[in-house]
DNA sequence: GGATATGCTGAGGTTACCTCATTATGAGGC
DNA sequence: GCCTCATAATGAGGTAACCTCAGCATATCC
């Protein structure tokens, strides 16, 4: 699919990599049949080890009821489980099981890969200033 | 909402933005009542005239299906309408009605104030840049 | 011990896409 | 003129990634 047009917004522009972006990202994670927010969820845990439900909400930027969705399709998977917080029993913690700390581990490698094939097109100074900038959006939409 | 953690990556920035771009798109269109993209459809036609339903997608970056489903939310609104081409009679014209045409004209304008207020917080250098390497990025993740 | 806050989840909805099959039409070969 | 093949739009049906609102259990503060 050719680019349809010269005369295109920045946002179009953005929405369009959006896109392309997510295609991709799904492309990668076939193997494991997951989605790319279920595999975002995953490396957050790898990463932090196990957190409540709403801890793993606000790493996701993401309303709390949405990461309980993430954590039921990832534990029916097999991936996570949930466990009772001892010191607050409202709390579930939410833990990576060995398939998911072998899975989630196998996947960090495919999208640094992936990551790699995509951003690692960019000079390492268009990397950074690229973050800067997104970074600035954020504020700037946010604030 | 706080920003979580300092060691993002790239994409993961870039998602976090997207959420707070559409987040806010939808709030300025809260006077139409109309979804971003039936903002973007609208905003096609009125730059580019009358189109066929495919011509549209093209545009738009979507399958042909969705532009067909834009199309209906548009023209239950009042805003587009349904015409033959003479010339063809497998295609369907899509074309701003009346309403369409101010309707897509006040939005224009809307959005461009959002677009100012979010893009416009980066420098002129900052915005031609990121534009460049969107671009860029689309082609290693299209290519 | 009662009010209030917090943590999770059920119920239900929305947006923005997608693929696949079907129907209508056009275009080229013979 | 017919047959085949391509193309245009759409019906049917599905998915991911969110959301809000209400409810229940538990904790915390006075």
């Amino acid at each position: 699919m050719k680019p349809p047009e010269g005369d295109e917004s920045l946002s179009e522009t953005f929405w369009s990599v959006a896109r392309a972006l997510r295609h991709q990202s799904r492309l990668t994670l076939t193997p494991w049949d997951l989605t790319p927010s279920q595999s975002r969820a995953l490396a957050v845990l790898l990463r932090h080890g196990a957190m409540r439900v709403s801890d793993l909400a606000h790493h996701l930027r993401i309303a709390p009821r949405s990461a309980t969705e993430f954590v039921d399709g990832l534990s029916s998977l097999g991936l996570v489980e949930r466990r009772a917080d001892p010191g607050d029993r409202r709390v579930t913690l939410v833990a990576l099981t060995g398939a998911g700390s072998t899975t989630g581990e196998a996947i960090e490698v495919a999208r640094q890969a992936e990551s790699e094939r995509v951003f690692g097109t960019l000079s390492e100074d268009d990397r950074d200033t690229l973050a800067r900038i997104l970074r600035q959006l954020r504020v700037a939409i946010e604030g």
